[in-house]
DNA sequence: GCCCTCGTGCAAATTATTTTCGTCGATGAT
DNA sequence: ATCATCGACGAAAATAATTTGCACGAGGGC
């Protein structure tokens, strides 16, 4: 856990000193950051031992200590805190776009919870055929990666975007099929009405979305994807960045599980693309 | 620039003493974001005043501002240096594909360039009409989210995955059109005949492709993207998540241009999600 | 009311960092 | 060959930052 993090969910917990410590670090990261202990300790009307003891407290061994600490996160967490890119010039809104893919990322990461991974990975793994939908260009993208990134490692595996179809596909899906669904709002109501039909059946179903949405709650296993949507309307969602990661990360426990069909399904695919496009096998299995 | 780059590729201008530094720095990370100024110079076997002098001379104002810029590229660039997961475990692996892909972002930035991006999103801008190509998975999922990004700004698009469609939209398009097309190998020879025809008949390209691969070469402006591949062929390639984030900037500098037309349509279409969908108008704009 | 605990600041001790100053060796002019 | 100059470097002094030990006072339990 980085200690941003610690801070912010030990507020509570620490002694009246130590809490306008933890404000100052958490109102003024890049002041924080640069400041000696006796700077920070006259910021916060306390004596620089109390801010030692307060590094010792979230878990440092010393000031410095909690420095690096502190300043570690800062690559994404400063900019985390901040709003908006500050122009509309091209380095500004890369920055502002890089920087926000890099915060789903992080912020993805630390609400991941690794045992259920393991058990989508487990389902998918020995799924005889997996149907991954989505609809509404980013959750279709996010299916057809699925697909794209499944087929690879061996697996059986169809991506939809078409609710009727999905729906078709649901109903003549058997009990080992599983059917994964991806929804950003969670309020795809087609979606869901497959997942409830599916379970019906027997048959498993996995949900990357909101927690808590109509499509979370109609899915047997849900990684929830809980992200603030920024204001900005003219930034394309920077979710789109954690949705696709965990479709990577699944992808890869897959490939893990099945590892020796994946071995050879992968290799038979890059023998045809070598020998099919220009012999350079240095390339990425698929343009 | 952040410091760790700035050594990287200052070093040749160094002194024997700081090259010794700059070694450890390079080489040991952990060891030189945690150490005291005289730890640091024990190990380098010089003394304490070389270390502050290299401090200033990679333009930090003294040891402790150039340990908490050090520390605040760690996040990114620690993890970098490093090679692969440590197992297959599910916690494992998410950080492994969540620090590859965070590494895929900032590297893709380092290198941008936004002059360059600057002219693409002008072109992009004006267009009459866009061409978005891409196939093999990769590309085409980059080419379709150009199209999904580009239509809500009121933008005239379509993607096309499919080489002969490529061609006969090629052939079909006029002055005023984009052809933008995605290759992550840079190889993809019916893409770059695309390129070639449209630039004969005076018709601006975009490649997002290796620099210097025929891809590249055919096109008129180039988006190079030359990021090294992982060993591990169970991950799915990071590099897509640059590919994607530079999507997102080009979009993004397209709405700023187009921005009373992007509002007008982006309006327009909100309203028609929330009126068909569920009134919600929090959720984002696709699912 | 007494005692214990905890949070806190003060001052001293310790430790770390920076500055000053002088040496050394390389380079180039005479 | 000799000498002046310059830059790199380290020893030691000076300074600054950090930690430790201790004491005091507030609040709570007995």
């Amino acid at each position: 856990m980085d200690i941003f993090t610690t801070i912010q969910e030990g507020r509570a917990q620490f002694s009246p000193s130590e809490q306008r410590i933890a404000d100052i670090l958490l109102g003024d990261f890049e002041f924080a950051v640069n400041a000696s202990i006796i700077e920070l300790a006259e910021r916060a009307n306390v004596s620089p031992p109390t801010v030692t003891r307060f590094c010792r407290n979230v878990g440092c061994q010393s000031f410095s200590d909690f420095k690096v600490n502190l300043a570690k996160t800062a690559f994404i967490g400063v900019r985390y805190l901040n709003p908006e890119a500050k122009s509309t010039e091209p380095a500004d809104v890369a920055e502002d776009v890089i920087t926000k893919a890099q915060n789903a990322l992080f912020m993805m990461h630390r609400a991941l919870d690794p045992v259920l991974l393991d058990k989508v990975a487990d389902r998918m793994s020995r799924a005889e055929m997996v149907y991954s939908f989505g609809s509404g260009g980013n959750s279709s993208m996010i299916a057809s990666e699925m697909q794209n990134r499944l087929f690879r490692l061996g697996s059986r595996v169809t991506a939809s975007n078409d609710h009727n179809m999905q729906l078709m596909l649901t109903a003549a899906a058997r009990t080992d099929d599983v059917i994964f669904g991806s929804s950003f709002s969670g309020r795809n109501h087609d979606l869901a009405r497959c997942f409830t039909l599916a379970r019906e059946n027997g048959i498993t179903t996995i949900a990357l979305t909101q927690s808590g949405s109509p499509v979370a709650q109609a899915a047997e296993l849900v990684v929830g994807i809980d992200l603030p949507e920024g204001v900005n309307i003219f930034r394309p969602t920077s979710t789109r960045f954690a949705f696709l990661a965990v479709v990577d990360v699944i992808a890869s426990l897959v490939a893990y599980r099945n590892r020796k069909l994946s071995t050879v399904t992968l290799r038979h695919i890059k023998q045809q693309l070598v020998e099919h496009r220009d012999g350079d096998d240095r390339q990425i299995l698929g343009d």
